[in-house]
DNA sequence: TACTATACCTAGGAACCCGAGGTATCTTTG
DNA sequence: CAAAGATACCTCGGGTTCCTAGGTATAGTA
């Protein structure tokens, strides 16, 4: 029934967009990052970033491309483009300010528990 | 096709609690605090909060009752229970460390239109 | 040689959000 | 008073989004 937690929502988009910002990643590679930048809190499903990967390649907002990795096993990198990088800035301050309503909200309902 | 904005996701009913943290409110008047306070950026559509609400009640973590206004319209008010309020605090610390997260993330990858 | 880790993929269902429509009551206004 | 608008609630249907569960393939390791 419930679905425990599921937070990123519309924000999948965003975090891939912005681990690309920095530099080519390969899809391991992110969820790996994200992995591990969480303390193991949050995992990235591979059933949720190949499919966001690839319509963001539709979109034109990265584009792929294969390389060897040292070990010899083939990996598929994503590079952010000019137009992924405006649609970063859009969900950016999109999620900025929907952060900060959130944050607002749930400040003012916070220690509650104990009334003043 | 695309949705737009779809931020929200998981996180209506952590704002549905937080708002009824500090005492009980009807449906319209949530929706109308929230759009007040995003300065009308963002706005919690009927069709979503009816159904949240219901579930919520359907859980336990609120309950319901009708209470005449003083217009003479009658208004269905929410109260969070003990139950609620336990859930609250888990999709709090959720929230919380889901929006560091992304918040990491996204700092990352800023400023990088023109790299250092 | 088998197993594990790496690395990619997709189909299908569950959950979520919302547009669009509906009902009913109260207030305002011509 | 009748019509229109605001308040207040509701639900159906469909589009998105996420993830479970499966699959393929290769490299390293026991």
């Amino acid at each position: 029934m419930k679905s425990g937690s599921n937070l990123l929502s519309g924000s999948t988009a965003l975090l891939v967009l912005s681990l690309l910002a920095p530099g080519d990643k390969y899809g391991y590679e992110m969820i790996a990052a994200l992995e591990e930048k969480s303390d193991h809190t949050f995992t990235l499903k591979e059933g949720t970033l190949y499919p966001v990967l690839h319509s963001l390649e539709k979109e034109g907002a990265v584009t792929a491309y294969e390389k060897e990795a040292p070990t010899g096993r083939k990996r598929k990198y994503y590079r952010i483009t000019p137009r992924g990088r405006r649609l970063l800035e859009e969900k950016r301050t999109e999620w900025q300010s929907f952060s900060r309503l959130v944050n607002a909200i749930v400040a003012e309902g916070e220690g509650l528990l104990s009334p003043v």
